[in-house]
DNA sequence: CCCTCGTTGGACGGCCTGGTCCAAACGGCG
DNA sequence: CGCCGTTTGGACCAGGCCGTCCAACGAGGG
């Protein structure tokens, strides 16, 4: 299957379009009817650009997401040498996921597209190895001790708010969570 | 409606197979033919122990689930007083979670049974409500600082844990997530 | 100019789903 | 023993869903 530059637009308006609907309703929620109504396409496009129809669908949508979750945070996170850059990567992770509240890229891939297929669990294991590994290089630029558990328990408490800011409405967690995980790169060394 | 203790029983039944029904296969994936499969029951006795029907089944799975997640730490959660105690339910959950993988009911809570009304969400809110202040009453005791916040953030990296391993089958985030939680009550006050 | 291949339209079928409904079986209590 | 409400069985319906299929359209290259 081969594309031309239109098929492709088209191809990537059906992703956006499938992830907005996700985001609201949810993927159980979300028909490919729906879709089609959302894209003003038709059913044959569908299963032209995905083949294997909606779980096709959904696994472009779960790297479309991912791909959403990384790009958020550039490009604060490939410079975590410094607390203070440390602080403004925390200060765009808090901003974005207040900002977006239920409706995060990340929420909805765990929750929703995570346990969909093995193929979509393999996306969001990348990301979060790609992810922990870049916060691993800043914890073992700043010198501090156990440097890949701290990042790692980052990444668990980042997670962990985003789940249940998703759950509950509230903040607290993430923003609670996201600053005690951080107190070993604000110690004197 | 009025239940006798057969009619009890069916609906526990009923909620018990469900429940095992959306751990294995997922909330979106359990038609209400499964479950009548699964029970040897008849599509009447569905809609007589749950008028509102699947949706009605949901909540009481998503109860079913709440208590469990708490059931599970008893009696460990109430006696948080020393660094000791606090060590042996840290055992308790982490072999918990271990054991059940990812069919712990924590996890098919907030991702197949958060969303689907405004009342399981709000069997998830007070799920957390009640755990935080279980966990409060324990570093309070602990004499430490931020009790509060530490409480919370122990929280949630149970929470990150319990998601991710559900998510990528690895248990290395819910240890060492909650190891590093922990640290404020190791320090020497 | 026309031929080819990507692109689009939309009807159609078969399946499964949640939910309704009526009637039979059961069991305790007077 | 006979009544009555709970419990159970299962047929049935309407709607929505995914996926298939065939035919028309259009653009770009030879």
């Amino acid at each position: 299957m081969t594309l031309t530059a239109k098929g492709l637009a088209t191809r990537q308006r059906i992703v956006d379009a499938a992830a907005r609907l996700i985001q609201d309703n949810g993927a159980a929620d979300t028909s490919l009817d729906d879709v089609r109504a959302a894209t003003a396409t038709s059913k044959s496009q569908l299963f032209h650009y995905f083949p294997d129809g909606r779980a096709d669908l959904l696994l472009a949508v779960a790297e479309h997401e991912a791909a959403q979750v990384l790009a958020a945070q550039q490009p604060w996170l490939d410079d975590l040498t410094t607390a203070v850059s440390w602080e403004k990567w925390r200060g765009a992770v808090m901003r974005h996921y207040v900002e977006l509240g239920d409706r995060c890229p990340l929420g909805v891939l765990t929750a929703e597209l995570g346990k969909t297929s093995p193929e979509t669990r393999e996306v969001v294991s990348t990301l979060y190895d790609t992810w922990e590994s870049a916060l691993a290089r800043g914890t073992q630029a700043m010198g501090i001790e156990r440097p890949l558990e701290v990042a790692r328990s980052i990444l668990v408490a980042i997670q962990g708010g985003v789940v249940m800011l998703r759950a509950t409405g509230r903040v607290a967690y993430l923003e609670t969570g996201l600053d005690l995980a951080l107190t070993p790169l604000r110690k004197p060394e």
